[in-house]
DNA sequence: ATGACTCGTACCACGAGA
């Protein structure tokens, strides 16, 4: 089975490149962020022609996310249990199903902004919610895997001056300290291989010729239980779903399973 | 070549992204 997570920065602006991508790419089961998109405008239809259902929380132009799947789609749960809410709002971030023998959860882990913001504080809460909402799968015997965008760099090797990011989110201690603390219920960092150069980067601004000059961070992870890290044949970054027109600014992290 | 931001919404910019 090839499941995979992608951060799409509009599934509308994606369409044609998500499409073709999934059928060239023959992945099974996909966890989609930053859909950008109300549950009715989702393309639901587009996918069901090529064999996908959807599972979708998704409310308008920001934030938004789905799990994309043909191999089934069952027990499907909207939002994340005990979400703290941004200024009393709970933004689409989360979304999980089973698909076959394997649970997935599709995550847009808050940005945060500045580490003085209080959207960093909702940052940090929310990690708390997710991983009281995850730790049962995380301790059970089924393949079971948090997959997105954590916004969130593990180490300093996973980002391409560490630098250029003194005093930024996203590298900060209290950040690394949560994934942690989620790694602490049973899961892994299934670290994909890159398809070239030394990094798995994830992402790369398209400011400044970021993806050209390499400068990108490895911020879209899989963690997965003991029973799905088992499971794992390859993983890697799809780095030619970055390139060209119509990218988005994440590419596509491909875990193959024997399951 | 992978090439100097892009998205949605609103409206003659702007907020958000990381």
């Amino acid at each position: 089975m090839r499941i995979a997570t992608w951060n799409v920065n509009s599934i509308t602006a994606r369409l044609p490149r998500l499409l073709a991508w999934l059928e060239s790419s023959g992945t099974d089961v996909l966890c989609i962020q930053e859909t950008k998109t109300t549950a009715e405008q989702f393309p639901t239809e587009e996918l069901r022609e090529l064999g996908y259902e959807a599972a979708v929380n998704a409310t308008g132009r920001w934030n938004g996310v789905a799990v994309v799947s043909r191999v089934g789609l069952e027990d499907i749960v909207r939002g994340l249990p005990g979400d703290p809410g941004y200024e009393g709002v709970e933004e689409p971030r989360a979304v999980s199903a089973t698909c076959g023998p394997l649970r997935v959860w599709s995550v847009y882990v808050p940005n945060g902004r500045e580490v003085d913001h209080p959207h960093y504080a909702y940052k940090l809460q929310w990690f708390e919610a997710l991983k009281a909402a995850v730790a049962g799968d995380a301790a059970g015997s089924r393949p079971f895997a948090v997959m997105g965008d954590y916004n969130v760099a593990p180490t300093d090797d996973d980002v391409f001056d560490r630098a250029v990011f003194e005093g930024s989110t996203h590298v900060t201690a209290p950040e690394r300290a949560a994934l942690t603390a989620l790694r602490e219920t049973g899961l892994s960092d299934v670290i994909p291989r890159p398809l070239k150069y030394d990094h798995p980067f994830t992402y790369w601004d398209y400011r400044q010729l970021g993806f050209p000059k390499n400068r990108g961070m490895r911020i879209d992870l899989v963690y997965g239980n003991a029973p799905f890290a088992k499971a794992v044949t390859d993983a890697y970054v799809d780095r030619e779903e970055r390139k060209g027109k119509g990218a988005s600014d994440h590419a596509p992290v491909v875990v193959d399973l024997d399951v």
